[in-house]
RNA sequence: GCGCCCGUAGCUCAGUUGGAUAGAGCGUUUGGCUACGAACCAAAAGGUCGCACGUUCGAGUCGUGCCGGGCGCACCA
């Protein structure tokens, strides 16, 4: 439903109530109640004016009293039929169906767009560059590419950032495998992540996966050779060396796979922000000058963070606690040995992400992603132009797809971040914390782990539901479905579909939470194609445009006809009982607009997928309950194809935004 | 000890700024394919919304205190 078309109506209703009551109200609430029958609007603003003129004049009146005069004042608006009072004193209004219908067909689920200087960085996915994706990192990209597309949706503009920590310990490990555990040259490594296989578990990803669980058995075995992590992770960082050499081709293989998994989900990228050019092109020491000049960060000359830089506690209400817990959250920033630490770092990338370090990175082309979008990686080196680039960073606003873990660095990071860019727009930063993915116990029984409860994923013991290992199955399973249905089809075609509906069961599957649930992946669970899944509501749209098929003339045709239709046929369209279950259908399909400001305004995609199951729900039995084709009356027939359309553009809009496509058959 | 998250049907989970009779999927039982393909629909059974106070015309939702579970709180990243 349109925004506008709501506040229309909120106004004229405070402006009765300033006429009526004398009484001035900034705001009413507004709801939608939860029959159809009750109307299309309520506002249970009778019950906080009793209150009110209560307190002003000390008269008891009563809401359902106060409902009726102002449903009385109400008069007029165009759009509504009739204001009802109802229950205890309700104030429900009924739309005129006909015309908002008529509306909806013609209008697309836009919202108003923001303003254009703002841009808004979200950072996605940032999975360590070591080893194969699981399925825990599957949550975060799709998480974070379905918030993109959302915000996008409603009018943001956007970056899409895939932070690589290609100089980190788990990068270390892998390295000290090929080195030490499984000692391989640099030529062995790179024949072996070039070798040509049609293999999954071939594949350089599977192979790292295998031995960065391998480095952690033999640490275990012998804890001193933690040294030699150390010492790796060392090298490393300062690079030019051949461990350097090492790690750095390692990382840069393993982000290909990665982006060739994410690509099979349909994700992509604007950007990959690399640690290594945050240490080599010295953003820490510029952002150490700023957080210095503004005094964020302090140096302690004595007490038990004596010699380090840290940035002391929010001060807080309870200034009678002790000196001791008074330190516990001073947050070191430099370490007593002049080291920074990762909060430190974090700063100095988040700075640069608002375009107030003043540093920047150099950038070189990537690859070209399998929707034509061009990748860029940052560089320590002259790269490409500015003039032939995008202007990369500069944002508004920074948003983090991290896991919920990550929380307290996270707030570190924010505040340090707030405190040289105390811009409003920034405060809108946020964490975007999601809880993490577990094995249920019946998962973790088929990898091979006897456990009571859920398991939690280990990448250091090789303990997960590898991404493309997963996606692999569902496109198998769903290739065998599609083969029975459309035995008419090509080979090619049947995959291209089996290959929509995996994604639709993955992404839905990991949406239909809520970002603070956990989930205890269950393969029965994600592997179903029916119930509450992607595929379902693929069904649902499918079955829609099975219809303008077999009717052999496309919606657009229909929708030209719509004028002609008789003012009776579309008031007995919405008259009745069936009358009424056809409008609560058309007026939820019409509600996606407020779904994605929803889902946009909370960074809750779970909003989005909850709305598209149900519309899809809804014209399942509308499916059901009318055979459109054979309708008699051609009159009605119209109208009900140009229900069906109508539900099936926001079921295509709903789906598109939780990234999943609409077959053509299935 | 401090902070955050979770607790809703047998299981897995929804429940927008507090609103009308607390919902869905799975599972169980039963019924519906010569229709736009049943990846669907219909019906039944299943609830002290962890507990107790409080605020309110109204609490699954807000406040306080408990109980139970998870995770943070490093001169690690």
């Amino acid at each position: 439903m349109s925004l506008s078309f709501a506040n229309e109506i909120r106004q004229r209703l405070l402006a009765v109530v300033r006429e009526q009551y004398g009484l001035e109200m900034t705001d009413v609430a507004m709801e939608v109640p939860p029959k159809t029958e009750l109307g299309d609007l309520a506002f249970p603003v009778a019950f906080e004016l009793a209150k009110r003129i209560k307190a002003a004049t000390g008269e008891k009146k009563n809401p359902r009293e106060i409902a009726t005069t102002l449903a009385e004042g109400l008069s007029a608006i165009p759009g509504v039929a009739r204001a009802e009072v109802a229950g205890a004193g309700y104030l429900n209004l009924f739309f005129d169906r006909a015309r908002i219908f008529s509306q909806l067909l013609t209008e697309t689920p836009a919202a108003a767009s923001r303003a254009l200087d703002s841009k808004l960085i979200v950072e996605h996915t940032s999975i360590n560059p070591n080893k194969a994706a699981h399925i825990g990192h599957v949550r975060n990209a799709v998480l974070g590419d379905t918030t993109v597309r959302i915000l996008k949706a409603v009018g943001e503009k956007v970056e899409i950032h895939n932070y690589i920590d290609n100089t980190g310990v788990q990068v270390a490990d892998v390295v000290v495998g090929f080195l030490h555990v499984d000692p391989r040259t640099l030529d062995e490594v790179r024949a072996i992540a070039e070798r040509p296989t049609t293999r999954r578990d071939e594949s350089f990803d599977y192979f790292c996966w295998d031995l960065y669980s391998r480095v952690g058995q033999w640490y275990e075995e012998d804890k001193a050779r933690l040294e030699l992590r150390a010492r790796t992770l060392h090298e490393i960082e300062a690079g030019g060396n051949p461990t350097a050499e090492m790690g750095e081709y390692i990382s840069a293989k393993i982000v290909d796979c990665h982006l060739d998994t994410m690509s099979r989900l349909d994700i992509s990228y604007d950007l990959l922000a690399r640690e290594s050019e945050i240490l080599h092109l010295k953003f820490w020491a510029q952002a150490f000058e700023n957080l210095k000049n503004t005094g964020v960060i302090v140096f302690e000359t004595e007490g038990r963070n004596k010699g380090c830089w840290v940035m002391r506690a929010e001060e807080g209400g309870e200034a009678t606690s002790e000196e001791e817990s008074e330190h516990d959250a001073d947050k070191i920033i430099v370490r007593s040995n002049g080291t920074v630490t990762y909060t430190g770092k974090d700063i100095a990338y988040h700075l640069w992400k608002l375009g107030k370090l003043g540093l920047d990175f150099y950038y070189r082309k990537l690859r070209t992603d399998h929707r034509g979008n061009q990748v860029w990686i940052t560089t320590s080196e002259a790269g490409e132009a500015a003039a032939t680039r995008p202007l990369f960073g500069n944002g508004t606003a920074f948003l983090n797809v991290i896991d919920v873990g990550q929380s307290y660095p996270q707030a570190n990071v924010k505040r340090g971040v707030m405190a040289i860019d105390h811009d409003e727009r920034v405060a809108r930063s946020a964490h975007l914390a999601y809880e993490k993915v577990t094995l249920s116990a019946d998962a973790a029984r088929e990898l091979g782990v006897e456990s009571e409860g859920a398991v939690s994923m280990s990448g250091r013991k090789g303990l997960g539901v590898k991404a493309d290992d997963l996606i692999d199955r569902l496109e198998a399973n769903a290739l065998v479905e599609v083969q029975a249905r459309h035995a008419e089809l090509a080979e090619a075609e049947q995959k291209r579909i089996a290959h929509q509906i995996a994604v639709a069961a993955l992404r839905y599957f990991l949406l239909k939470f809520t970002r603070t649930s956990i989930i205890a992946f269950d393969f029965k669970e994600a592997l179903s194609f029916e119930g509450e899944t992607g595929p379902y509501i693929q069904y649902a749209a499918v079955r829609a445009n099975n219809i303008f098929r077999k009717l052999g003339r496309p919606p657009a045709d229909i929708r030209d006809g719509f004028g002609a239709c008789a003012p009776e046929a579309l008031a007995a369209l919405f008259s009745g009982e069936t009358g009424n279950s056809i409008w609560s259908l058309v007026y939820f399909a019409g509600r996606l607009t407020d779904i994605m400001q929803l889902a946009a305004a909370g960074f809750e995609p779970t909003h989005v997928a909850k709305y598209a199951f149900q519309l899809a729900k809804q014209f399942n039995i509308f499916y059901h309950d009318h055979h459109i084709l054979s309708e008699p009356d051609e009159a009605r027939r119209t109208l009900l194809l140009l229900v069906a359309d109508l539900v099936r553009c926001r079921l295509e809009q709903a789906l598109a935004l939780l990234g999943i496509e609409t077959p053509e058959k299935m």
